[in-house]
DNA sequence: ATGTTTGCAAATCTTTTGCACACTT
DNA sequence: AAGTGTGCAAAAGATTTGCAAACAT
């Protein structure tokens, strides 16, 4: 149900969910989205993508895989790689901590943003000829 | 100034920095201390470590290492390990994006932590025979 | 009738900001 | 007097929660 209103943005956050839903049922409320994709979350039917300082996103691909992170517009992108992760067993005896897990994600630029950049720096490159 | 105080725990977050500033200079708002933090961290001299859902922490280490999280208590430590994450242009191959960076960190349990869920277990151990 | 699911508004938590006042040069 | 730094209170953004009304069984 809500699966399948996922499909309306591939990495959403709870927002523009709400707002996907919206349009087709009105008077759906954000924390009725909250709610719906907490149980979700919970059944294991979507994962929670968690980018450093900014809104949690969500994501109906179940697969391990990771993340990039836009550090400009905050879109996120998959990337389908194994884990070159250094084992936790190491980790453990770097720290002392009993290391259960990791998370790991990278950060760039998306098609769209590096391209504003690149322009962005021509137009910059032209001012400085001129 | 504030580089001297922040001494006072290891990774605090900006809350416990200001718990622990308000001890010698009282009077001290929370506000200043994110103002004088921001002003550190634009200075290089202090580092931000963002951990997915929970407070911002600083680190006055500048040095490149990684962080481990107790996902029980929210306790940070470090993780003094080179890098083995897979390089940048393979994933920017994998995903399209310009791929500029990473981040990764730990999760498990932290020695206090990891003693009580122990106790916690043995605990449980005894009852069930019982 | 009982139990679950909602919407709404308010609370929460972390961080930032507007503003007036103090302190400096 | 102009500039900087501060406290306070309010705003901001994301998420959660209490509660009463709506729905379902």
């Amino acid at each position: 149900m809500l699966e399948e209103l996922a499909r309306a943005g591939n990495h959403p956050t709870a927002d523009e969910l709400h707002r996907s839903v919206r349009r087709r049922i009105d008077g759906v409320s954000l924390a009725t989205v909250y709610r719906g994709l907490d149980a979700l979350v919970r059944q294991g039917h979507v994962r929670v993508i968690e980018t450093a300082g900014g809104p949690r996103r969500f994501d109906r691909t179940l697969e391990d895989h990771y993340h990039v992170v836009c550090q400009r517009c905050g879109r996120v992108g998959d990337v389908g790689l194994r884990s070159r992760v250094p084992l936790e067993s190491t980790v453990a005896d770097a720290c002392g901590f009993r290391v259960l897990g990791h998370r790991l994600s990278f950060t760039g630029l998306c098609p769209v943003c590096a391209d504003k950049g690149k322009a962005a720096r021509q137009l910059q490159d032209g001012r400085r000829r001129q």
